[in-house]
DNA sequence: CGCCCTCTTGAATTAAGTCAAATAATGTGG
DNA sequence: CCACATTATTTGACTTAATTCAAGAGGGCG
């Protein structure tokens, strides 16, 4: 395991709290996916030395993103996929009308970019949620250097099973469950999100807004709202604005149980 | 263009107008992709005859399900793609608690399992709507496959590329839209698939009960059988019992528009 | 032919949405 | 650094779309 280090519990301001950990930060100044503190979760996954080397010199590095950026536009030529180095994006559909169907959050070592494979453009779009760093992949030549290394290869493909695996489960929890289930789910999800990245799954930042949450849950920001308070009232959580600290894991879980 | 003969109009009894049409029958009694009549929708996509061969040695045909039968459960160590030949399949989500959780429709064509290849156990279970035939892929031996046939891999890529984006759909749609749009979109979408196989984009036969439409799409069942009412009342579309004939493809489509 | 299961329809209920308004954060220019 | 403007979040009151409950009709299968 790496050495990551979770916030320790101490008051702290909001600014500080960033969903960035030090670590990460550090590891963002090097250049290689070899010394990227993400390499466990991220396309790396599985490579020996030879390997990691090709892939590093494939892969241009840190692109910074200011917060409310785009990474992509849906409809654009598609040459890049993109792993979040570091900070938070959405991702989201757009209507002719103009409207935004948020369709995921994405996290430090997530790929975004995979439904574009299928027709050479984006199919979704991608805005930073906060300053973020990404590292730009060539498809085609991950294509091509994945013909040669079968480890490279089965993890592109692990990535992709595991992400239409993730939209499986988000199908079902937009389409089955109460407002509160569907709330108290992308808490779960997030905090083990978190979790695998190193970092506290009781306490976190959500650098996404009510709206967005409340978009990507197919709820009216004012429902969100009041299951926040509602959460607090019950003692299953701190929210602080954008700073959730999860009181009671348990009870969260046996709300989403989809018994209805 | 395959010669697919699309079902004419003459009237005719429910039994007469299965999902399959002729000329998939007639195409399943062969043996290889090449002479399959889904090979330019299914995995041979765009290899010459070379390849082909050596993806029909890989791939174990025609194992017959009956109509309720699983292809596959949830959990069952993976080794096995799935390419439906003839007929169809809901794919599910189950609950500890006995519940199911319809996430998808398949057609003849559709590759089941993908998103197993990650953890290497089924994450979702097929059940047969109806009679059906699949071929049966060995996901190993079709990843060593596709790394010495480059269209193979790329093509892989590509299907699983669709099935997030069209995921990323189901999302939108589950969560966005009113009772009435999301039968709109799930009927517009399977039309649009039975004429990408060569069947009649108006008119044809759902294979699925009312309650699993309503599973899929989040929704009562008493729910789905008003809108179906509605749909008649409002001429948008004729649907006697499971043979549904679209009247008005226009307006069906504005219902979807998610101006809300 | 008759039972069972699916589907349909009606009436009552409710979860979540909309509208409205207050409050809290954030940003901007002087 | 402060005053003001803007935006995000919360809370309350009311409305509504969709559910639940209940009951009846229609097909399909043994």
């Amino acid at each position: 395991m790496i050495g990551y280090s979770n916030p320790p519990n101490r008051p702290r301001s909001h600014r500080e709290f960033a969903m960035v950990s030090p670590v990460v930060e550090l590891a963002s100044v090097r250049n290689l996916c070899q010394q990227c503190g993400l390499y466990k979760l991220c396309l790396p996954v599985g490579l020996g030395k030879t390997d990691l080397d090709q892939l590093d010199h494939l892969i241009k590095r840190r692109r910074s993103i200011p917060k409310g950026d785009y990474l992509y536009r849906a409809g654009e030529p598609f040459t890049l996929l993109y792993a979040l180095r570091s900070g938070s994006a959405k991702t989201l559909l757009q209507h002719s009308s103009g409207m935004e169907h948020v369709i995921g959050f994405k996290l430090p070592g997530d790929l975004l970019g995979l439904s574009a494979i299928n027709g050479n453009h984006y199919t979704n779009s991608a805005i930073a949620l906060e300053t973020s760093s990404v590292c730009e992949i060539p498809f085609t030549q991950l294509e091509s250097l994945s013909r040669t290394i079968p480890g490279l290869q089965h993890h592109v493909l692990e990535l992709m099973s595991r992400e239409i695996q993730a939209e499986h489960e988000k199908v079902a929890v937009c389409s089955k469950l109460s407002a509160e289930a569907r709330l108290a789910s992308l808490l779960l999800t997030l905090s083990d999100r978190f979790h695998q990245r190193g970092y506290s799954a009781q306490e976190f930042n959500l650098s996404m807004s009510r709206s967005d949450i409340a978009n990507l849950l197919g709820l009216a920001v004012e429902t969100v709202s009041r299951l926040f308070t509602q959460f607090e009232q019950q003692q299953l959580l701190l929210a602080d604005r954008k700073h959730i600290k999860i009181l009671n894991m348990h009870t969260l879980s046996t709300l989403v149980e989809m018994i209805q």
